[in-house]
DNA sequence: ATCACATTGTGAAACTAATCACAGCTTAAC
DNA sequence: GTTAAGCTGTGATTAGTTTCACAATGTGAT
């Protein structure tokens, strides 16, 4: 069971290529094919699937729906996820729109927002709830993941109680450094950190190339 | 000089720490108490400022303005360095309302989007160009950074023209691999991926536990 | 002064992840 | 059939990153 972190996201992004080559029609797909369309190299490719017991044969590669069906298997759940989100502010409703179209294992079913002209409203079709109810609409929707895009200042408390509604899994998009009991995971999505990262790159500075190169 | 990916990452998030620090009034730090607060262990962080040639003192720790100095030279081009925005969307516009507000050296000074009705609108202070006009303004103001919000299917396309105007760093939210030339740098901001990596972790699967403790 | 203590700086070890290299298949062509 | 080609599966190897371990060092108490 080879699960690292990286070895998840590849995984991931396998999948959405997967879905496209199957949308485009294509049955069987070389490590080399889908090691080019990912970044990867066919070798870490072959490993990866190795690693969920996927076969292929030497001749046709491997069979794209086979690889998918595996694939869903291992990151899936066997039911749909729910997913709550706090804060509902320019990049809470831009996730909002952009998660609720289409996304079968995971869905965001509730909303959660300090302001009170925010509270009761529907956006994206999610109710957005009080933050007083945190832990009732997570127990009671049996949520264990949440998007966190409150400003960074609250971040904490915020996690705090969501932590205490039970939450195992947070992605989190405030500039702060959350503190978590053993047993949850927190994946933060640090855009300022991002970009900074690419302003020293691009300077050339660090010799880190990147995939591609039509 | 050590500048992975992942250093250049956590030297960022030091130097965040290190001014909340100076405006909490703290003169020192060590390395275990910067370690904690960025989820790093303090011989980690030892190394990463090693690197940079920082130097502590046994009693005292790091002096934090000797550290946001050095890794400021360290980080940051010598002047602002202006970054496009392409795709003014839901994300597009959240992005700009965020990075607006005080970013020193980086600042978003030009946005492009196809559609009709949002160009030559001011969105949060940046002026809405044509498509057309990428090249023309990317080279009037040298910009060499862009953030990439448009759809995924439009996603090469735009690159292709970034790249030919002289864009060398891009921080792609689109769910599409890009491929571009030697010497480009691209950041890859999956939401999708890193929620499904949320989801999987969450699930206790993968031994993969996470900073923090409190 | 001297000692006990906590911390830095860093070579070495341990660990993790990626790549190499090649045996073993499977097919297509002749 | 037999051969040639090209791919998979995987042990071995290499590269990269993190942690260990400890000598060296500055500080404050006695
Ligand atoms: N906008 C971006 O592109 C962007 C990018 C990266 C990170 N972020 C981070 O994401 C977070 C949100 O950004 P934004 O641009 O949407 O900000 P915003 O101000 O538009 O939205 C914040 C929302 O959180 C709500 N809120 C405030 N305190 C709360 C609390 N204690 N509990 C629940 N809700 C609370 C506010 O009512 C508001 O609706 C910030 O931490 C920001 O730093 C934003
Ligand atoms: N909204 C999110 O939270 C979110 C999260 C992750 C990733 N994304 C990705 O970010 C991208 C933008 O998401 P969004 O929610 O803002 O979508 P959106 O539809 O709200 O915005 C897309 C914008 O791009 C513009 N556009 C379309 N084609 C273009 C082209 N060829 N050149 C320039 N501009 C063009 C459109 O006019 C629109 O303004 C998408 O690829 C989406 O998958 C969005």
């Amino acid at each position: 069971m080879p699960t690292s972190e990286r070895t998840i996201g590849r995984l991931s992004l396998y999948r959405r290529l997967l879905k496209q080559a199957v949308a485009d029609g294509q049955e069987n797909v070389y490590s080399h094919e889908l090691g080019a369309r990912a970044g990867a190299t066919a070798c870490q490719v072959r490993r990866d699937l190795m690693g969920l017991g996927c076969a292929g044969s030497p001749s046709r590669g491997y069979k794209v729906r086979a690889l998918l069906e595996r694939i869903d298997l291992f990151l899936d759940a066997p039911d749909v996820e729910p997913v709550a989100i706090v804060g509902v502010g320019n990049l809470g409703r831009a996730i909002l729109s952009f998660f609720q179209r289409r996304r079968p294992k995971l869905q965001i079913t509730a909303a959660f927002d300090s302001d009170p002209w925010k509270v009761d409203r529907v956006v994206q079709g999610v109710r957005c709830h009080a933050l007083a109810d945190i832990e009732r609409v997570v127990r009671e929707q049996e949520i264990t993941l949440a998007v966190l895009t409150v400003p960074a200042g609250a971040a904490q408390e915020v996690v705090d109680t969501l932590v205490a509604a039970g939450i195992k899994g947070i992605l989190n998009f405030a500039p702060a450094p959350l503190r978590v009991p053993l047993g949850v995971f927190v994946e933060d999505m640090d855009l300022a950190m991002s970009l900074e990262k690419v302003a020293y790159f691009a300077r050339g500075r660090g010799g880190a190339p990147r995939k591609g190169g039509k």
